[in-house]
RNA sequence: GUCCCCAUCGUCUAGCCUGGCCUAGGACGUCAGACUUUCACUCUGGUAACACGGGUUCAAAUCCCGUUGGGGACGCCA
């Protein structure tokens, strides 16, 4: 059977480091065996996925230099390759499973799941999930609910006991007792799918032989080996790779650490660096070399040689690096070919320059304004953002709040920015421009430059939330006591804020 | 809380499966020095780890058990 392994991503936000990471093995396992690789793009959650977003996972993955045998993008037998496209299939799925009374529907409110959580959880009792409610519905009154058009979803019917032996190509054997599984909802109430069912339909009808994904999906791998079962199919092989992690050793997470993959292009890591650096984590070269590409990682590639503890995500090494692909790959010819391809090119230069112009008084004007567009951080200090009518801790909360409401910012446009940093000022009772003033020096270093929300808008989301972390450390940052505070006080704003935009539709 | 996974320098890791060659190797960082008009690069050297406790064995970083620690999962998110 020919070897085809997939990258799934979902988008709902940034093209994520951690999405090349699990790319990039998926990609080795496939090339090393002489298989297909396949993007495919799981947009089953109408709330959160934007077209917007899909774009730039396309462009951020093609960007890193790892290539697709189908996808969305470049189509193939197994199409289509986003999720929303193949609605109708996973209902058809869905109704199989009910049919095979494998599967059943469930009635019940949201409200009354909330209860039942809460009561879970207050009574300590471990074990939480889905009680069974609907399982004991009669025929007459799923019928009476279905005349009556209740909302309903489609669950997973779970053996009542014994255990799933999940085999992991790293880890072996892994035994999940059946009561700990949940009855997972496989069709929600707008009709399409969860993650759960869509993933398994799409890997059998993709042929999809092996799986390789984060050590976060072990817990529910039993819910997809259940559907395969119940389906008639035979699974694909499991293979959970461990999770990049913060320096705190948590999962790998925007708040702590930047993991667009879009800022590290920003700042100038070669694509190739960053793959090789990728390579590192949980992998390493039989001969133990540091640098290598993609190819070289193919050639070498072996499961066996994956570490199962939670590599740190350091970005230091990476650095290092990324300085060694600049020294060592490329001569004076090559590297002005890359930076132009990076930034020094007319594109870069159209996209900054409306905001310039008026600003010029000189050609050699640009220098002093394209330096904070062109730097990753920002080298300034404490007293570049001290403000005469604000307090030190102030201005840090207006840092603060602008970091956290840009994180909610749905579109990245300069309209939605200053609506939203707007905002902050009125619940921060600043006037504009006291409350902005602390911004420029945090993001572009400097007391005055180019419109802020245009600037914002180039810099892009995870280069600004860096420097306005680098800003708020330098003032001290955010404590753990103040970080509770200020989070209330600021749920508070955005509480009022949503009520008002309630209203407003009303 | 319940379940699952994991455990070698501060960090990435080699070694572990197939015990002895491990007084545990490399790399990042850091410190010291050399080179260089400065800086950087480069080079040399130093620093620093088998989580703990029990077993098995002539012999354990390597195998087994327990403890501790870390992480993850417990959504009509993926």
């Amino acid at each position: 059977m020919k070897v085809r392994t997939r990258v799934a991503p979902s988008p709902t936000g940034d093209p994520h480091v951690g999405t090349a990471y699990i790319a990039l093995f998926n990609y080795c396992f496939a090339k090393k065996h002489g298989g297909d690789f396949i993007l495919r793009i799981e947009d089953t959650d109408q709330e959160r996925s934007t077209a917007e977003s899909e774009q730039q996972i396309l462009n951020s993955l093609r960007w890193t230099g790892l290539t697709w045998d189908e996808g969305p993008d470049v189509g193939g037998p197994h199409g289509p390759y986003r999720q929303s496209e193949r609605a109708s299939l996973y209902s058809e799925h869905a109704q199989v499973l009910l049919d095979k009374g494998e599967a059943f529907r469930c009635f019940c409110t949201a409200d009354r799941l909330n209860d039942l959580r809460k009561e879970q959880m207050s009574s300590g009792a471990g074990k939480l999930g889905y009680d069974g409610h609907c399982l004991s519905l009669s025929p007459e009154e799923i019928n009476r609910h279905l005349e009556a058009e209740t909302p309903h979803v489609v669950r997973l019917k779970i053996p009542q006991e014994g255990v799933c032996q999940v085999t992991d190509m790293l880890r072996g054997e892994i035994d999940i007792a059946w009561s700990e599984v949940d009855m997972q909802v496989l069709l929600k109430s707008d009709g399409l799918p969860t993650y759960h069912l869509a993933n398994v339909v799409d890997d059998h009808h993709m042929q999809i032989s092996h799986v390789i994904r984060g050590e976060e999906w072990i817990n529910s791998a039993p819910k997809h080996i259940r559907l395969y079962e119940a389906f008639g199919w035979s699974p694909p092989q499991l293979c959970h790779l461990p999770l990049l992690r913060n320096p705190d050793k948590s999962k790998l997470s925007k708040r702590k650490n930047p993991t667009s993959i879009h800022y590290y292009q920003k700042i100038g890591i070669l694509p190739e660096a960053l793959l090789n650096y990728l390579g590192r984590m949980a992998w390493s070269m039989p001969d133990e070399e540091e640098k290598f590409s993609v190819e070289q990682m193919i050639k070498h590639f072996d499961l066996d040689r994956i570490s199962l503890g939670g590599p740190i995500f350091d970005t230091e090494k990476l650095t290092w690096l990324n300085g060694r692909w600049i020294r060592e790959d490329h001569d004076i010819e090559q590297l002005s070919e890359r930076l132009m391809e990076w930034a020094l090119n007319p594109e870069t230069l159209r996209s900054i320059l409306p905001m310039l112009q008026p600003r010029l008084d000189r050609l050699s004007d640009i220098g002093r304004f394209t330096g904070y567009f062109l730097s990753g951080h920002l080298e300034i200090t404490a007293d570049q953002l001290a403000h005469k009518k604000l307090t030190p801790e102030q201005v840090n909360q207006a840092i603060v709040w602008t970091m956290w409401r840009l994180d909610e910012l749905k579109s990245w446009s300069s309209e939605a920015i200053s609506d939203a940093l707007r905002e902050c000022a009125v619940e921060l009772e600043l006037k504009p421009r006291d409350f902005f003033a602390p911004l420029y020096p945090a993001i572009t270093g400097m007391k005055s430059a180019t419109p802020l929300f245009d600037t914002i808008g180039v810099l892009g989301r995870d280069l600004v939330r860096a420097r306005l972390r680098d800003a708020s450390k330098l003032l001290g940052g955010v404590s753990k006591k103040g970080e509770v505070r200020w989070k209330k006080a600021y749920e508070l704003g955005r509480k009022q804020r949503l009520e008002a935009l309630n209203t407003e539709e009303n």
